[in-house]
DNA sequence: GTATGGAATTGGAATAATTCTTGATATCGG
DNA sequence: CCGATATCAAGAATTATTCCAATTCCATAC
């Protein structure tokens, strides 16, 4: 008679938009969540394969793409660099920092709107918008 | 006594920003000019390789490397997909039309500032934008 | 002209991120 | 409890790109 262990992530619902929230995945979405610092596929398998030490790359490629795939996170691209992984679901921008090369979330001005800033052919329907910059913050931050 | 075939493209100059234009980078060059459709490193082979029959994928990545690096065109990426080159040097976004899978350019209203747009923290300094855009077009366009 | 040195080109091998395939496991509905 | 279905694991395969070593090209000096 072996007891079940505690799920080590009750925070976490055992199905999010029809997704069924296995341990493997639920352990991806937790380490995204906790540290927000947009790591890339083989960084989440080195944080998971601590807790879970049986975990393949493959399955964290499967639980990512799966998360992707449902909306329950973001995968980001950065010119041809590895696919990076984030849990902001707002309509946000990244910017990259040339000097630490840690990638901050920005977010938009409440009411703003494309077309004051492109010059956009009239009718168009903008399904997505993918916004990345590069710079340096001031030395204080 | 071989008297030297006549330069097929004699509106391109020797020499652009200290980067020596040999046939081969000529040649990559005019086919970005000549149809500005944004072509992968492979579809601008392809391409090349009509006119210059022995060339190499290899020396494309490097013809497109050194344009790139001396800012005589730009790489363009979107999501995980091959790289793809634009000799637009203008400052603009791209649109990708998701019925067509084509790609625009989109410029710039006059006199934008980002800021309008984004909440970003005091004394930034960005370096670079990059903007993309998916959706579609009205029809009759 | 011809020689020379550095840059450019070539073809093939190597790399890295990601996806695919297949078999094993786990979970759900009845 | 049992079969159906979904998920996971491991390694092979794929794809875009880069690296490497050998050759060729080209500008300049002689």
């Amino acid at each position: 008679m072996v007891s079940k262990q505690p799920d080590p992530h009750p925070e976490i619902p055992d199905e999010i938009d029809g997704l069924r929230m296995t341990k493997q995945r639920k352990e991806i979405y937790h380490i995204l969540m906790e540290y927000r610092d947009h790591p890339t596929a083989s960084e989440v398998y080195m944080r998971a394969k601590e807790r879970l030490p049986s975990i393949s790359q493959a399955t964290v490629y499967n639980c990512l793409q799966a998360l992707v795939q449902h909306q329950i996170i973001r995968q980001v691209n950065f010119e041809r660099e590895s696919s990076r992984y984030c849990p902001n679901l707002r309509e946000h921008v990244h910017f990259h920092d040339s000097a630490t090369g840690a990638i901050h979330d920005v977010d938009f001005k409440p009411g703003f709107q494309l077309n004051e800033l492109l010059q956009l052919p009239e009718g168009v329907q903008v399904e997505d918008i993918e916004i990345t910059l590069r710079g340096k913050l001031p030395q204080s931050s």
